[in-house]
DNA sequence: GCCGTTTTCGGCCCGACTGTTTTCAGTCG
């Protein structure tokens, strides 16, 4: 088994004990076993467990040890299947409904026999819950509505769906006279490609009426808590807002601890000790003497400890030694090692963006026409844009054919000679890669062409090798300019094709083809996590909005956010050049 | 289940909020 299996059966583990009421700090253990093991190389894991070493890790001890061994050695492990047996298999998803916590569940079950969805919602239609010691009617009334909107509440969001949906709270806070200062956090400002929900930062001396706009905002479905420091409610999209309101001094502390991720903030914290600081979302404090615990400084209340003054994060990341980590950088992914030798990449900006390739018009699949599209990417102040309509084998989507293409690229013609745009527009094809790795059009067809982006769009079912073989193919085919969507993912809805990755960049940079970063929202293909490798060893990019009507331009700001994440600068960005060097790149690419 | 320059036993992160309580347990992040 590799790592995250095993931290999966650990996880699973601490689940379960818990469901049964075993001790808290046991269940943490196994909680805590799961992320060292996160946080460890596959290489590592395996030397410990050869040489016998895990209990060397702080947080694994003789138990873990020999579990993670057995996991790690056989895949199996008989005490998790035992435990497993052992608990109603209906029990955990009880877990998934707000409110409900293992005490509570256990409550359920024991005096209900409610150890299933279908047997609780039974249960509170027939009004005994609320008759349970410990429950009411509020309770019973809280946990129908949980299962009722259990997908709605449970779902993630895209990341520009919560983007939107968090812009006007945002906006609207910042335009109160009691709000100092507002951001909002979480994965959305970490620009992960999807969001659980919106988390907003206040910093002000007077509470109340920032607590009192933001419960009674328009689309707020149901506030879920409000408190003077704290307030939660649920958007009519199902998204959860949850707004916290802390003093000024305090704000930058809170806004880096609330940014995240959880393994960033791992680290940092440890940083501080090694430096004798201890970091938290109430401030940056010299540690607590061998004699005192923090809880008994902060009863100590004003006489106690004082925090490191912050002003702004950059601050507080100079306290410990290192330089501004930006919020897409923060996933403990080796950006405080970075940070630390001043080597964090200067990330590509929106205002980098020169212009966009793979777009479509009415020809193929596309709502608009080729000059509204154009009209639309001057109005972005673009320099050039690139169509790309379908290859004639995507029929689903009018894909064109030889004659239909060539028709198109004398209206391209005519349009650029014609000079009614500020903006170039680029020739290109998505042209299909079939089955067998052939492109959907001749040589000669592609050779007129000023670019040609090749991508999957059927048997998406092959074999991770046939795939892999069929992708590089293509790459190696000399009039190719860039891969579309390297797996074809949709996030939220379906998975991508399975692919070597490595391969392929590697096909790619071999062959001076670049590799796109689809930046629709539902795509953000290739993933952010793969860049900083691929682009290291050489391979360029080109973040392509692949926009379906004019409004669909603007989403090359998301896939600027996906491009920071996977830490690319301006030069590893190949839209990010000017008209006449992007010109030149087309053209030496055609030799 | 883990840990220890104060401990091999007795701690382990904690603050805010809700709901059901009448002084607090459970959940959440």
């Amino acid at each position: 088994m590799n790592k995250t299996e095993i931290a999966a059966v650990l996880t699973d583990i601490a689940t379960l004990l818990e469901l049964k009421g075993e001790n808290p700090f046991k269940t943490r253990a196994y909680q805590s076993g799961a992320r060292l093991l996160e946080g460890m190389t596959e290489d590592e894991i395996a030397r410990r467990v050869e040489a016998g070493t895990l209990e060397e890790v702080k947080g694994i001890g003789e138990a873990l040890a020999q579990k993670i061994t057995e996991l790690h050695r056989t895949g199996r492990l008989e005490f998790h299947e035992k435990l497993k047996a052992s608990v109603p298999a209906g029990l955990v998803d009880l877990l998934s409904i707000p409110g409900l916590g293992t005490k509570k569940i256990r409550a359920l079950q024991d005096k209900l026999g409610a150890d299933s969805i279908e047997k609780l919602k039974a249960a509170c239609e027939a009004g005994q819950v609320a008759a349970l010691e410990g429950f009411g009617d509020k309770s019973q009334e809280k946990i129908l509505s949980g299962i009722r909107n259990r997908e709605a509440y449970g779902r993630r969001h895209l990341w520009l769906e919560a983007q939107e949906a968090g812009a006007p709270i945002l906006a609207g806070l910042r335009a109160l006279a009691a709000v100092q200062q507002v951001e909002s956090c979480g994965s959305l400002r970490r620009r992960m490609e999807t969001v659980g929900d919106l988390d907003f930062l206040v910093a002000t001396t007077e509470p109340s009426p920032v607590v009192e706009w933001f419960v009674s905002q328009p689309h707020v479905k149901e506030v879920t808590a409000r408190g003077d420091l704290k307030a939660s409610v649920r958007l009519e999209s199902g998204l959860q807002a949850d707004l916290r309101l802390v003093p000024p001094e305090q704000f930058v502390f809170t806004l880096h601890h609330l940014t995240g991720s959880k393994d960033h903030n791992v680290q940092m914290r440890q940083r501080a000790l090694e430096r004798g600081l201890s970091l938290s979302e109430w401030g940056l404090f010299p540690a607590e003497d061998k004699h005192g615990s923090t809880a008994e400084a902060k009863k100590a209340g004003a006489t106690g400890p004082k925090s490191l003054a912050a002003k702004t994060e950059a601050d507080l990341f100079r306290h410990l030694g290192l330089e501004f980590i930006p919020p897409e950088l923060r996933e403990g992914r080796g950006e405080v090692e970075a940070a630390e030798q001043r080597k964090l990449p200067e990330l590509v900006t929106e205002a980098d963006i020169r212009g966009v390739f793979h777009n479509h018009t009415t020809a193929s699949d596309g709502h608009n026409t080729l000059e509204e599209m154009t009209a639309a990417a001057e109005a972005l102040g673009m320099e050039y844009l690139g169509i790309a309509d379908h290859s004639k084998s995507s029929f689903q989507a009018r894909g064109l054919d030889e004659a239909r293409l060539e028709q198109q690229i004398a209206e391209i013609k005519r349009l650029n000679e014609s000079k009614k745009f500020k903006t170039w527009v680029f020739s290109g094809t998505e042209c299909d890669i079939l089955p067998d790795g052939r492109l959907d059009f001749s040589d000669a067809m592609l050779a007129q062409l000023d670019y040609v982006v090749v991508s999957v769009h059927s048997s998406f079912r092959q074999e991770r090798e046939v795939m892999t073989q069929r992708i590089i193919k293509a790459i190696e085919h000399p009039h190719v300019t860039m891969l579309g969507h390297l797996t074809g993912r949709l996030l939220l809805e379906r998975e991508g094709y399975d692919v070597e990755v490595d391969r392929i960049v590697d096909a790619a940079i071999a062959n001076g083809v670049a590799i796109e970063l689809n930046a629709s929202p539902m795509r953000l293909d290739m993933d952010w996590r793969h860049w900083r490798k691929a682009a290291e060893k050489g391979l360029l990019t080109s973040i392509n909005p692949d926009a379906h009507r004019t409004a669909q331009l603007d989403y090359y700001k998301t896939g600027v956010g996906a491009a920071r994440k996977g830490w690319l600068t301006k030069e590893q960005v190949l839209t990010t050049r000017p008209l006449a060097d992007m010109k030149k790149w087309l053209a030496a690419r055609r030799k």
